[in-house]
DNA sequence: ATGTAGGCCAGATGCCGACAA
DNA sequence: TTGTCGGCATCTGGCCTACAT
């Protein structure tokens, strides 16, 4: 599992390797983003895109673009996953090649069962949020005891100080050194010298976040996650987002009327919703009765890169575009939130973003589930299966 | 003409107002760039984007991108442009949404006859390209001795020494003050306090440019323009160029097989030939007959934002990409140029970016051109009135 | 346990004329 | 005419501890 001389990659067999140091693009991608491996189906859903698209099209031009060919989703073969990091800012981002399938065949469901790959949080590494005295020019970088004791290699403490210089690799393979001292009273652990390079050359201000991983042959790697600031009005986005927006979705509909293999940036930390789903993932959350004052849970992500579930319940099910994606199941669930800081979290959510909180009472017989979701021709009876698998998973 | 609170706007009764200085914007757009009027039709040459796409697709994905439907040229109705620039880099680009139009009727004579719009150059202004020592952080700016006359406000000259506080606006409407001062031995115009700022904001580096512009209401406006670094491999540009243009064809391709209009952005500066052309601007060059040996006369830009012309002479005439843009006019002139400083030259250039030296020996018979160009039903003969304003125009 | 402020020194910033191309 | 350098005053950057939360 491990490639030649650049770390090593959880997905090498499936995953084409490139200079990007996989471990290190999922840490900083968060821990709710598994990537499908590739050989498997995925399906696409490209009004994820279009709602985002027809908002500032219409303040842009007053012109939405209509596809009439394209369905509300789009089953695909991943033909090919590569990872990339953005030189100037660091933002990890997926290239993913997708061939539409047409015939919903049993390779589909041999496909899918190829499953979820939970992406593993690497073993040892910390996060931390940049407070105003860690971006300053006046100061260092106030290391988190654990996360130093955790981390980094253990100092000599008979020292006085104690101090070593720490060398960490980014995901452009950049080496950046800094000083690791243990001072001050009371005592803690600081990169001083190196630092302020690190920070201004990254352009880092206080609420981005750091985070130092340790690797299996025990390298340091360095990686970041900007604050959500707000996109400056009438932004290089324009560009960059919406324009290829537009073009996902033209080229999605051109790759389908023509059986052609198409290609997609994925870019987990800008697009707050998945719109590339594992078929397998999609195929459960089928088996979900949605209802109205259905109970749930859903993963959001911590600042200091962990996972928590928040509890909610549906509080309607409607087309979130009744004219161009009708029947489309993207975001169609209006839902409140148990905690009242509601603001953080969507008010809109798909199917196969929750975890229904059921009770034996509430399981659907498996016959009411057939008459809504036919079974396809081809289509081998598995409804039993998935269904336990699905509940040993809650 | 003029815009109420921003400047003026050349071609305001026909681009859309924008909060950016269309003034400044074709400063910095470079003395080349002229947009079409809004309402005109153009032609849209997709293959402009497909060779550089082409390229840089194989080399990430193994698959390039095919748009059966997509001839290599498509005349559109230009229904809006808008001017941007991107808050990062000031780099300026427009957005344009073009409707193909099928028939070649009346209407699109009438309209060809709007002609081109010279972008006018501003009356007053001055760019200069940075030195080292501009740059540095050791010292300020060092302003051309005409350049400060001309569009500087004048100096109290009884002062020891004399100075004044300089307010300029960019692109962005963002105000930047400096200290103009008329000092040393000899005397020189600097501008010291307030530069250095400017430069480490914008990131300006030896070899960009930046040009003072003074308007109507003697305003002084600020912008710049970048020198064409290198792209880092694998940059940004993956996702903001190469996936817009993929998007460019689909979506171009989608449009014209739906008759509906799509959006498109024009970047003056990063690519070095026009891909959209005034119909006006086509059908003139359609008269001209290239052949082998012809000389000719091409405008390019000199690094004090003037132009000057080269000469050169047609050494082939062949398709650029003979399997999918086979007949493409596009780049489809190899040429040679006089003067031997030849890389900074294209090898292959479009009819339409060239004009002629003709003697009046190589006049072609009208009768000529028609067998070549044969007239279109419902287009009127128009070849003589059309033929002798293209040779006034010489 | 860790964020921020004050002290203090070294090195960078930035204004100047000299000189040369 | 204007690019670069040496001289020099000033300010910021950056390492340290103290103190507060």
């Amino acid at each position: 599992m491990k490639a030649p001389s650049n770390g090593y990659l959880p997905n090498s067999a499936e995953v084409e390797w490139k200079t990007i140091n996989s471990e290190l693009w999922h840490a900083c991608a968060g821990p709710l983003v598994s990537l499908p491996p590739v050989g498997s189906l995925v399906v696409y859903f490209p009004q994820g895109h279009s709602e985002q698209v027809a908002a500032s099209m219409q303040k842009q031009t007053n012109f939405t673009p209509s596809y009439p060919d394209l369905q509300s989703k789009l089953i695909c073969r991943l033909q090919n996953v590569a990872l990339h990091a953005d030189p100037e800012t660091d933002e990890v981002y997926a290239q993913m090649t997708l061939q539409p399938v047409n015939k919903y065949d049993k390779e589909a469901i041999l496909a899918s069962d190829m499953g979820l790959r939970q992406s593993r949080q690497p073993t040892e590494f910390f996060c931390k949020t940049l407070t105003a005295s860690d971006t300053s020019t006046h100061g260092g970088f106030s290391v988190p005891r654990r996360a130093a004791e955790k981390i980094f290699p253990p100092l000599d403490y008979s020292m006085q100080p104690p101090a070593q210089e720490l060398v960490a690799k980014d995901l452009h393979d950049t080496t950046w050194a800094f000083r690791h001292i243990y001072r001050g009273q009371p005592k803690r652990h600081l990169l001083t010298t190196g630092w302020s390079v690190f920070i201004s050359t990254k352009r880092l201000f206080a609420g981005d976040s750091v985070l130092f991983i340790r690797d299996e042959r025990q390298d340091l790697l360095l990686g970041l996650r900007r604050a959500n600031r707000q996109q400056p009005a009438l932004s290089s986005s324009v560009i960059s987002s919406d324009s290829m927006h537009i073009g996902i979705l033209a080229a999605a509909a051109n790759a389908a009327a023509n059986n052609s293999p198409f290609t997609l940036f994925y870019n987990p930390r800008a697009s707050a919703s998945e719109f590339v789903i594992p078929l397998a993932q999609y195929n459960k959350a089928m088996y979900t009765q949605a209802s109205l004052g259905m109970r749930f849970r859903m993963m959001f992500e911590t600042e200091e890169s962990g996972v928590r579930r928040y509890m909610g319940t549906i509080t309607g099910i409607s087309d979130l575009d009744p004219v161009r994606w009708k029947g489309s199941q993207w975001r169609n669930l209006q839902v409140g939130w148990d905690e009242s800081t509601a603001g953080e979290r969507p008010s809109r959510v798909s199917l196969w973003e929750i975890e229904p909180v059921v009770s034996p009472f509430y399981i659907c017989p498996p016959q009411f589930l057939r008459s809504k979701f036919p079974r396809q021709p081809g289509m081998p009876g598995v409804g039993h299966s998935i269904l336990m698998s699905f509940y040993m998973d809650i």
